[in-house]
Order: structure tokens, then C-alpha cells, then sequence
RNA sequence: GCGCCUGUAGCUCAGCCCGGAGAGAGCAACGGACUUCUAAUCCGUAGGUCGCAGGUUCGAAUCCUGCCAGGCGUACCA
């Protein structure tokens, strides 16, 4: 509808400068938007105003001759007026609106679909939590963000691919070893010290139990680093294992596991220091080797071996970002908790180095959680080991309420999440507001059927009978979703989807409390039909990119 | 100290990228609507110097600068 408009004006303009009225020199892009207020039109544009200062002419003025010279051959627009300092305000005949819906019915799940991505491949990472203990509510959160993120994109025409990278190197996870160690010793009789450092939740000790089922004694016999090995590979394996299905029971799937720990098997993270030792983007420093991140606009340089010989976690994590260039990634997204924002700058920087742009990596920055109950913050100590679960937070709310909520905020904003609030099925819960839209047009698409009216296809003569407000208002808030679409991919914000469907599942609960989709007048009933159908494929289309079920009965 | 993020109604937040007309939702408050397709719903009332101060502009919540407040980060940890 705004495209057909920007022709008209297009073409309003050409006339008027070919008749001399305007000064054809100056030709500005022509912006149609919105307006927020029913009473300033369906539509406006703000072009009389853009234009005053070079064609030296009055917005008024500008307007009226931009008005005179409309060409609605397509017999669209209702009313036109100017408003203001100098907007031109445009109402649509609601006769122009109707035909819209077919291009729902037509597109069906694709509606809002777009190549914008023009298959550009791109990896969105995400999660990437440690294999050191269970997903926490923040892990949910990036979660939630990463794949909607993902299959926004995909929709969008992008070659998506999720990854989820394990941390199964390094120093954490030799504690992880220890700690199940020391566990299973004290299991098998053994006086133990457990020390401050090592991870305390009570998963570990079920670890270690399941150790000592499958194993009886015979890692007390073994050399003590091979068992700390072999419970660290155990460990990691275990928790791996309960981090996907965790993940799989939040509807959360990923396309590829991708372990650090190859990267060293492999010869990268060597052939990579080697590689910028020659280039001279590695130096050695004090015994330690550095990466130069500040000529790339990092604060300081970074090590990346250590004195002890020890490679650090930024030196697989060079390998790492580099690897994902190699295996054809245009782009790179990596989702992080907010608390690594410092560790930007080095990547992007080792990114630079291994020779890609800037431009081609990018962080999605995921503020915290606060986890509340009934207004009161859940105590959350990870040292403790008394944390609430993702898994919990799922069994105790359900994975779409907390998937909504995860993504009725910015990423950048700090989220309340209120595990009392995301049971209640009000009003307060805008997860159920929407799916309740989908669940009641199914009833009524049902009992359609039951009368024998088809909601699937209608005439045009039938259709011309949705002439009531809240129908037409229905009509716009669906025609918006294309572009909400494409302003949540361009800015990988997925909380434009949520928000425009709590405003569409408004505008249908509205209208249906005002009129009855099923009236006694069977044609009216069908054209009623067709477009709560068209509500209800939107709705579905919505819900599936945030990763929310679409319910048919509630 | 430096860096990143945030500051909009009593509360929780959209809007800011790309400047437009009286700044929007939900909750809470108050008043209404179920013998009718699902009341997990709807309608109405009330509520705001968009943190503060400058600047750019015909026009600023939106862009620029400075300040204030809160969160996070600032390791040869991950």
C-alpha cells in the first residue's frame, strides 16, 4: 500500500514539473509513513516540507500542487488533506484495503517472507554455555534471542546456520574433572577436603555416583591425572547431554555442536599463532605471547600463551572466529551475556587481523536476568550451587511463556523475570493474550465448517462486505507485518514480532467482541471467515519465528 | 579513571537506527460489559517538564556535546 502510494506522488511530482509548476532539480526521496493518530489519515508524507527550502516555495503550497497533480487511477485514496506544518495526509478507501487480504491467503506461512538476505550465508552462535553445570534463566534468555534471531533470519532469505560452541578445553574443565574426582573419592570412603574453587551443585556428586556405578573403584587405581581426565571428559559429556535436551525441551535446536577442544586436535589454534607470529601480529612479551589488538583499536594487547605455556581462551577463540570464515560464513553473530561486552573489541580485532572486515562480525549483547518471585528476587549463587535451572523455569512456567517474555524486551534492556507473573494467565502474560487469538479463531473456523462455510477462498463481491471499522483496522495491522519483519532482521531485534503481535491480537480481540464472525448473513460470514483465517496464518507465522507454539484449543 | 549498556506514566516497558503533527502499550487504580462464535476477552476514565543542561533544525524522546544516576566490564580467568 505505501509502495503504490510513493508511485502516485512519484508521478504527481513528474507531472508537476513537466507542467513547470515545480522545479524538477530537486527531486527528493519520497518518505510515506504511519501516523500514530487515526485523524492524520492511513498514510502521510512529509515530502512538501523536505522540498520547501529548494524549491523555495511554502510546504503548503508545494502540497496543494503535489495534491492537484494526483493521478488515483486505481481509484485508492478516499480523502486527501493537508495537515500541519505541510503534511499531506492520505485516507484509503476501504474498498482498496480488502483485496490485501488475498496476499495473505496467497503467501499463507511465507507471508512477510523476503530475499533481503539473497542467501548470504551467516552463523548465529549463541548459548555457548560452558559444559561446567546446568543452563541457568540468562543462558534461556540468549537462547530465546539467538534462535529467533536465526529464524528471522532465515525468513528473510538468509543462509542460516546455529551453532552452539563448546568450551571443552581448558582450565575449567580440568576443575570440572577435579571436582568429580574429589566427589567420587568421598563416595568411595575417602576423607576429603573440597576446596572453595571447585563447583559445589549436587549435580556433581550425581555425576560422580553414576562414575562409581559404572566404574566401581578402578579410578582410585589409575594414575590421578588420567581419572581427573577421564571424569573431565566424562563430566562434560554428561552435562553436554542434559544441556541439549534442556535445550530441545525450550524448542531450541541447533544445526552444529562445534567443540574448542578440535580446534587443538586439529593443529588450528597452533597453525593460527604461528601464522600471526610470522605476520608479526603475535610478539612475545615477558615470557608471554601477545596478540597485537591494539592496532586494531583495543585498549591494550591480549596474551595468548602464557608464560607456564598454557594457551589462554582468546587464542582458540582466534582460531575459533577465523575457522567459521573459512568454513564460508559471510557474516558472523555471536550472542553473549552482557558481562563479556570487554571481550568485544580483541575478537573483533583478531577477526580484522585474520584479514575479514569489521562489518562482517557482529555481538548481540544480552543484558541480564533478574529472576524474581512474586516481586522478590530468587537468591542465585553459582558458587553455591543454588541456582534456578532453565530446566526448572520450564517446568515451572512452560517453554512458551518463557520464551515470550525472554523476547517482550529489547536484548539490550535488563529483564524482570517474575516466575509467579509468568504463570498468571492474564492479561499480564501477553504469551497467552496471543495464542488465545489463534485457539478462538480455530473454534470459530471449526464451527464454520460445522455450518458449511468455507473460510479458505471467498468472491470478490462477498469480500466487499468487510466495510466496518475494526475489520479495515484488522486489515492495516496485518498489512504491517512485512515490514516489522524486515526491521526485526535488519536489526536482529526479535522483539518487534512479539510486539506486533500482542497489537494485532488486540485488534482481533476487539473486533471480535464487537462483531460476530459468524452473522446470520451467510456471505458476510465468509468474507468474516477468510479474514480472521488471515489473522490466524499471521499469528502462527509470528509464533513460530519467536519459537511459541500456536495453539488450536486452549 | 576508562569503556559498554540503561534512564520515557505509580510499576514493567515499546518508540530512538532513518528527526515531524496532541509521546504509546500492559499492569496497578476507578467505572462498566458474559442466556450470543472460548470473559485466558472487551469498553471507558485517570495518569508524563521522555534523567538534567546546552547545541543543530522550520521542527528533537529521536541527531551532537557536557553532566547526573544505576548496571556491567576493565586478568598471563573463562
Amino acid at each position: 500500500m505505501k509502495k503504490t502510494l510513493k508511485k502516485l506522488i512519484g508521478a504527481a511530482l513528474e507531472n508537476a514539473s513537466a507542467k513547470g509548476e515545480l522545479n524538477h532539480a530537486t527531486m527528493p526521496d519520497i518518505e510515506v509513513e504511519a501516523p500514530k493518530v487515526d485523524t492524520h489519515g492511513d498514510f502521510s508524507t512529509n515530502i512538501a516540507m523536505v522540498m520547501a527550502s529548494s524549491q523555495k516555495m511554502p510546504p503548503r503550497k508545494i502540497a496543494e500542487t503535489i495534491i492537484a497533480n494526483l493521478d488515483d487511477a486505481g481509484q485508492i485514496i478516499a480523502k486527501t488533506e493537508i495537515a500541519g506544518p505541510g503534511f499531506i495526509n492520505f485516507f484509503v478507501k476501504t474498498s482498496a484495503w480488502v483485496p490485501f487480504l488475498r496476499k495473505v491467503h496467497e503467501k499463507g506461512a511465507r507471508y512477510g517472507a523476503s530475499n533481503i538476505g539473497q542467501g548470504h550465508k551467516i552463523q548465529v552462535e549463541f548459548v555457548s554455555s560452558n559444559p561446567t553445570g546446568p543452563l541457568h534463566v540468562g543462558h534461556g534468555r540468549g537462547a530465546a534471542v539467538g534462535d529467533s534471531v536465526g529464524n528471522i533470519l532465515a525468513f528473510c532469505g538468509y543462509d542460516v546456520q546455529k551453532e552452539y560452541y563448546i568450551n571443552d578445553s581448558g582450565r575449567q574443565i580440568h576443575t570440572l574433572g577435579t571436582s568429580v574426582f574429589l566427589r567420587y573419592r568421598e563416595i568411595l570412603g575417602a576423607a576429603v577436603q573440597f576446596p572453595e574453587e571447585c563447583y559445589q551443585g549436587d549435580y556433581i556428586k550425581d555425576i560422580a555416583l553414576g562414575l562409581e556405578r559404572e566404574k566401581g573403584r578402578a579410578l582410585l587405581e589409575m594414575d590421578e591425572n588420567e581419572a581427573i581426565d577421564l571424569c573431565a571428559r566424562h563430566a562434560a559429556d554428561f552435562i553436554i547431554g542434559g544441556i541439549r535436551e534442556d535445550l530441545s525441551a525450550f524448542g531450541v535446536f541447533f544445526d552444529e555442536w562445534f567443540s574448542e577442544q578440535s580446534l587443538y586436535d586439529s593443529g588450528k589454534v597452533d597453525t593460527v599463532i604461528q601464522g600471526f607470529k610470522a605476520s608479526g601480529a603475535i610478539y612475545e612479551k615477558e615470557g608471554a605471547q601477545w596478540f597485537r589488538t591494539t592496532d586494531y583499536g583495543d585498549e591494550k594487547d591480549r596474551v595468548v600463551v602464557r608464560k607456564n605455556g598454557q594457551t589462554t581462551y582468546f587464542a582458540s577463540d582466534i582460531a575459533y572466529h577465523q575457522d567459521k570464515y573459512d568454513r564460508g560464513f559471510e557474516t558472523v553473530i555471536d550472542v553473549w551475556g552482557a558481562d563479556h561486552h570487554g571481550y568485544i573489541p580483541r575478537v573483533t580485532a583478531s577477526v580484522e587481523a585474520s584479514g575479514y572486515k569489521r562489518e562482517q562480525f557482529g555481538v548481540i549483547l544480552v543484558q541480564l536476568v533478574n529472576l524474581l518471585r512474586g516481586g522478590e528476587p530468587v537468591a542465585m549463587s553459582t558458587r553455591s550451587g543454588e541456582f534456578v535451572t532453565l530446566n526448572d523455569v520450564i517446568q515451572e512456567v512452560g517453554g512458551d511463556a518463557a520464551r515470550f517474555i525472554f523476547l517482550t524486551r529489547h536484548y539490550e534492556s535488563p529483564l524482570d523475570f517474575d516466575l509467579e507473573l509468568a504463570k498468571k494467565k492474564t492479561n499480564d502474560n501477553p504469551v497467552y493474550y496471543v495464542q488465545y487469538v489463534h485457539a478462538r479463531i480455530s473454534s470459530i473456523i471449526e464451527k464454520g465448517r460445522e455450518k458449511g462455510i468455507q473460510s479458505e477462498a471467498c468472491e470478490d463481491e462477498v469480500l466487499a462486505k468487510l466495510t466496518q471499522p475494526e475489520e479495515i483496522a484488522l486489515i492495516k495491522a496485518m498489512n504491517r507485518y512485512p515490514e516489522t519483519i524486515r526491521l526485526g532482521a535488519e536489526n536482529m531485534e526479535p522483539h518487534r514480532v512479539t510486539y506486533f503481535l500482542m497489537n494485532l491480537a488486540s485488534a482481533f480481540h476487539s473486533y471480535y467482541n464487537k462483531h460476530r464472525v459468524l452473522a446470520d448473513d451467510p456471505d458476510l460470514a465468509q468474507a468474516r471467515l477468510f479474514l480472521v483465517l488471515a489473522v490466524k496464518t499471521i499469528i502462527r507465522n509470528g509464533l513460530t519465528l519467536l519459537g511459541v507454539s500456536a495453539p488450536e484449543k486452549m
